[in-house]
DNA sequence: AGGTCATCTCACC
DNA sequence: GGTGAGATGACCT
């Protein structure tokens, strides 16, 4: 018996997009395990990305796990455009985010924990990561960002290109529906496009 | 061992 | 502004 994953999903007012929650209950733990959160142009694909990956959907008037309501209020209140440290705020909900398993190297580990170090409405460029880092594998810098499950919480929307330009957003580069919601999070944090 | 990549620099035009 | 090569290094197969 494998555990399961339950998915909730619903449109943000504040962002062209579906955003999806996946999270595990741990039994022993008696404890949500936030698995991911990913962005979806509609609720159609959500819905088709929920059934291949087989999770349990939560429809919207179910019961659901407070924490995740919580969670949800939580991530409604910062897309509204409120100063809010997603990452202390669900540590603060226990709500177990489990990093080291999501990134097993030290690289990526000292990659995201730059991130999260972020403060709201601060940029920061591959680059000046590298520098931090004390590595040049800038290309690699943005794989670890690119296969960031928790968006949001951890801030890659804030990391851009040296040069000015946008960067990639959700595996994506150049103007895509992706990287214009990357746009739309660096403006409701402050920033003009 | 070879390919991919959400980058950067530098050299051109 | 725009291209394209080369460096770079983590992380896959």
């Amino acid at each position: 018996m494998v555990n399961i994953i339950f998915s909730i999903y619903f449109k943000s007012n504040h962002l062209d997009a579906i955003i999806l929650i996946s999270y595990e209950y741990l039994e022993k733990e008696k404890r949500i395990k936030l698995e991911e959160i990913k962005f979806f142009e509609n609720a159609a694909d959500a819905v088709t990305y929920i059934k291949t990956e087989d999770f349990a959907l939560i429809e919207e008037d179910a019961m659901i796990h407070d924490r995740i309501q919580d969670l949800r209020n939580l991530l409604t209140s910062y897309l509204s455009g409120k100063n809010v440290d997603l990452y202390n705020m669900i540590q603060g909900l226990n709500i177990k985010l489990s990093l080291k398993e999501k990134f097993p190297t030290k690289f990526s580990q000292e990659v995201i924990k730059t991130v999260i170090n972020l403060n709201q409405g601060e940029l920061t460029t591959y680059f000046e990561i590298g520098d931090k880092i004390k590595s040049r594998a800038y290309r690699a810098i943005g794989n670890v960002l690119k296969h960031n499950p928790l968006p949001l919480v951890i801030p890659c929307h804030r990391v851009l290109r040296k040069n000015g330009e946008i960067g990639g957003y959700m595996g994506k580069i150049d103007k895509t529906w992706e990287t214009n919601l990357k746009k739309q999070l660096l403006k409701l944090e402050g920033h003009p496009i």
